[in-house]
Parts: C-alpha cells; sequence; structure tokens
DNA sequence: TCTGGGGTCCTAGGACCC
DNA sequence: TCTGGGGTCCTAGGACCC
C-alpha cells in the first residue's frame, strides 16, 4: 500500500524567479519568453488576466499591450539554481521528495500521517528561505494529488488536501473537472473519450478498466484507477539516467549556408557530450536532426539521420566525426535551415558497458578520456563553451538570441545582484 | 523580420528466427 | 489443390508532460 502523495508546484515558477531579485516586477503583467525570445511561456496572473495565451508569439502581442506589460528572456541557469534549492528545503522537511520538473516536487508519504499544518509550515518555509511561492496537493494517488494541486492553486491557504473516495464530496468533486483537466489526458485523448460520452474525471474514474485498456491504452486505464483511489503510478527513480540525451536550437534566424549550420552542429555536440559525461554515461549512436522552419508550407523539411559508432564512447571527437558524416547526409543545397540537434542514444553506465574486442584498447582513448575530462573542469570553471572542440564562432546565426535576460546571480560571480544604499 | 526545448512511455507493424 | 504460427526485437510514430 503506498500513498498519499503530496506534490508541491511552484507557482508560475520563472515569473516568481525574476520577481526575487527584480522585486519592481510584483504586481505588474510579466511573461518569460522562449529561446531566441519566440514565444510566451510563462506569465504572471496579471498577463494571464490582459489574455496573453500560453506560447502566443512575442511578435503577434499588439504594440499598445507590448507597452503594458514586461517581457523578459529566459534565465534557465537562474531557474534551474532556484529550483535546486526549492528542493534542498523540502529535503529539510520530508523524505521522499521526488523531483518531477524544474517547477513541481512529489513527496511521497506513505506511512505519514501528514496534517494540513505540517504542509502549511512547509510552504511558509520555501517561500522564507527561497522566496519562490507554492502551491500543495495532498491526495491518495499522484492523480489526485495533480488534482488537488489545481485546487491549492485557488484556495487562499495554497493547500489542499482532496477529500477520501468514501467522502461524498469526492464524487462531486470528479463530476465537477472535466475529463481533459486530468493528467495525462491531452487534447486528442480528451476526444476520443468526449465521443465516447466520458466528460468528466468521475465519468473516467466509474469506467471499466479492461475496456479502456482494449479501447485505449494501458496508461489510461491506469489513470482511471487512480482518479478512483487506487495508486498505479510508480515514480521513476529521481535520480535515473536519462536515456538519451539532445541538444538542439532554433537557429535565430534560417539559413543554408553549410559553415555556418555545420559551427551550430558542432556547438550542441559539445554540449550533448558534455552532458553526457556528467550523467557518467556512454553513448553508441549519434542521431542529427535538421528542419526548415514549420511554417513555410509545403517546402518545409525535416531530415534526421543516426550514425552508429563502433563502440560506446564519451569522446566529443567521435561525436563530432559521426555529426559531421550525418551532416554529408542529410544538408541539401538551397535548402534555408531554421533548426537543428543533436541526440545521443542507445546510452549506458559506463561501469556497466559491455567490452568490445575492438574499442578502448588504443592508446587515445585513454588520452582522449583525460582531454574530455580536463575540457569539462574547465567549462565547470570558466563558463560553457570556454573550451570546445572545433572552432565556434561566437557570433554565427546559431547563437541564442536573449535581448532580455536577467542576471545570473545565483551561479556567476560577475553577475552578482547590487545593492544600493540611498 | 520574428513562431521553444527538452523528455517519457506505449503501440503497431515489419523483419527475422525456429 | 494445399501455402504455419508463435515469439522476439527493432523502429517509427503518436501522445503526453512541463
Amino acid at each position: 500500500m503506498s500513498g498519499p502523495f503530496a506534490l508541491v508546484d511552484c507557482n508560475n515558477f520563472y515569473v516568481s524567479c525574476e520577481r526575487v531579485f527584480a522585486p519592481r516586477l510584483h504586481g505588474v503583467p510579466v511573461g518569460i519568453l522562449s529561446n531566441n525570445d519566440g514565444c510566451v511561456i510563462a506569465r504572471s496572473e496579471e498577463l494571464k488576466r490582459l489574455g496573453v495565451a500560453m506560447g502566443v508569439p512575442a511578435h503577434l502581442i499588439a504594440p499598445a499591450l507590448k507597452r503594458k506589460i514586461v517581457l523578459c528572456s529566459s534565465n534557465y541557469e537562474l531557474y534551474g539554481d532556484m529550483s535546486a534549492r526549492v528542493l534542498e528545503v523540502m529535503r529539510a522537511h520530508y523524505k521522499g521528495v521526488e523531483p518531477y520538473s524544474i517547477d513541481e516536487a512529489w513527496i511521497d508519504l506513505t506511512g505519514h500521517a501528514v496534517t494540513i499544518d505540517e504542509l502549511n509550515a512547509l510552504r511558509q518555509s520555501i517561500r522564507r528561505l527561497t522566496g519562490i511561492p507554492v502551491s500543495i496537493g495532498l491526495a491518495p494517488t499522484r492523480t489526485l494529488a495533480k488534482l488537488a494541486n489545481r485546487y491549492a492553486k485557488r484556495a487562499s491557504s495554497g493547500v489542499y488536501v482532496m477529500p477520501a473516495p468514501s467522502d461524498p464530496a469526492h464524487p462531486a468533486l470528479l463530476r465537477a473537472t472535466p475529463v481533459d483537466q486530468v493528467w495525462g489526458i491531452g487534447t486528442r485523448l480528451a476526444l476520443r473519450l468526449k465521443a465516447q460520452g466520458i466528460l468528466t474525471a468521475h465519468a473516467l474514474s466509474t469506467a471499466d478498466p479492461h475496456a479502456l485498456r482494449r479501447a485505449f491504452s494501458v496508461v489510461l486505464a491506469r489513470t482511471a484507477m487512480e482518479l478512483a483511489g487506487t495508486a498505479c503510478f510508480e515514480m521513476n527513480d529521481a535520480d535515473s539516467d536519462k536515456h538519451a540525451l539532445m541538444t538542439s536550437r532554433s537557429l535565430s534566424r534560417a539559413t543554408q549556408c553549410p559553415t555556418a549550420l555545420m559551427q551550430a552542429i558542432r556547438q550542441h555536440t559539445n554540449r550533448s557530450a558534455e552532458k553526457l559525461r556528467q550523467q557518467g554515461s556512454t553513448a553508441r549512436a549519434v542521431m542529427l536532426t535538421m528542419s526548415t522552419s514549420k511554417h513555410i508550407g509545403p517546402a518545409r523539411h525535416h531530415g534526421r539521420v543516426v550514425i552508429e559508432l563502433e563502440h560506446p564512447s564519451q569522446d566529443t571527437f567521435m561525436f563530432l566525426r559521426a555529426a559531421r558524416q550525418g551532416f554529408e547526409a542529410l544538408y541539401r543545397k538551397g535548402v534555408r535551415y531554421q533548426k537543428c540537434g543533436v541526440m545521443l542514444m542507445d546510452l549506458a553506465r559506463t561501469d556497466q558497458q559491455q567490452l568490445s574486442l575492438l574499442g578502448n584498447v588504443s592508446g587515445e582513448a585513454t588520452l582522449n578520456d583525460a582531454l574530455m575530462s580536463t575540457l569539462d573542469r574547465a567549462n565547470r570553471r570558466f563558463g560553457q563553451r570556454a573550451l570546445t572542440v572545433g572552432f565556434i564562432d561566437g557570433a554565427g546565426p546559431w547563437q541564442l538570441k536573449c535581448d532580455h535576460r536577467s542576471s545570473r546571480c545565483t551561479t556567476r560571480w560577475d553577475e552578482l545582484a547590487r545593492v544600493r544604499r540611498t
């Protein structure tokens, strides 16, 4: 028997992070933009009230409206660091904290008679120590805790405890919840469910799991059982390794120049390899993707190619050779590419890999291992891309546009916040 | 002019084996 | 004339999440 579970969710997380170090943003409509200052990906309550939708392209916001609001470039280094601080406070209160995304974490409270006062204390503690406001939902299953969290956001206390499935308030609440608001039900599934007359969370919770399994999938059957109060979803091991590692970016402007594209690819390969070594894994294959803008009609084009390596590797040089090979195969003259990415695949732990008859026997491998760890140390100390394999020009079209980024004041000495005494 | 970047899991279907 | 069947592995693609 497992559960209950609490879901701790940071309110308007990216905006809240910005506000911690820029008090002038309190009470002001604030939006955070995606990479290249493309779309709005996070909004303050004030901005939501002005009707600015999630995902709307920044250039489509009316100029009159734009003058009334503040748009910031995203500052992932800051958000990542603030996220780690919130987790640290949670771990000081509870065992069983499982990060779920940059702004959410579960607490597995199996065997723990938790009280609402305790959760309130956690909430206040996070606010005081990090400056970040959070909402907490508590329920017997994760799917119900997700729902409870929605209610917590509306509650003035910021904490909501789901009534037990035996409580008459439970079905009433599920009846009031449209099925598309259930965790795991996206647009497509909601449409198919509605076609079958399943319109609310309650209807889904009372549907026959076997029938759901046959008509849809095992995941939907489990979601239904979770709504009815039976915990089915195990959490991914929080520290588990990724199965694939991707680095991709839109270019700040489309290009057909092979030199420029190859530099972007080199940059992504360097970054993916760094992430790979950080989690202590090797890769057996490199996938390269290159595509045009999605918004140019029939001329759009998406190419991808997978290059298998001779043996599992952590070596940026080897990945770059593969990426170059992929580029030769994919590149088409005259196509204006908008985005490219490098994915490392078939990952395995360095300590669990099968030995190859041919791999890792030459002196070259050990020499490169040493070189790679020096590279990583240098980049940790002097900032990303301080040292890269292969030439990467700092001013090409692949460089991120982020004209309104706040300072990375919690992770960079040279960007510390300044306080002026008046 | 300008439209994000990661991930996960599941399923269907083909290839291949015996 | 008659033309198996079950299992596994792999891949592509769909759907979802934040």
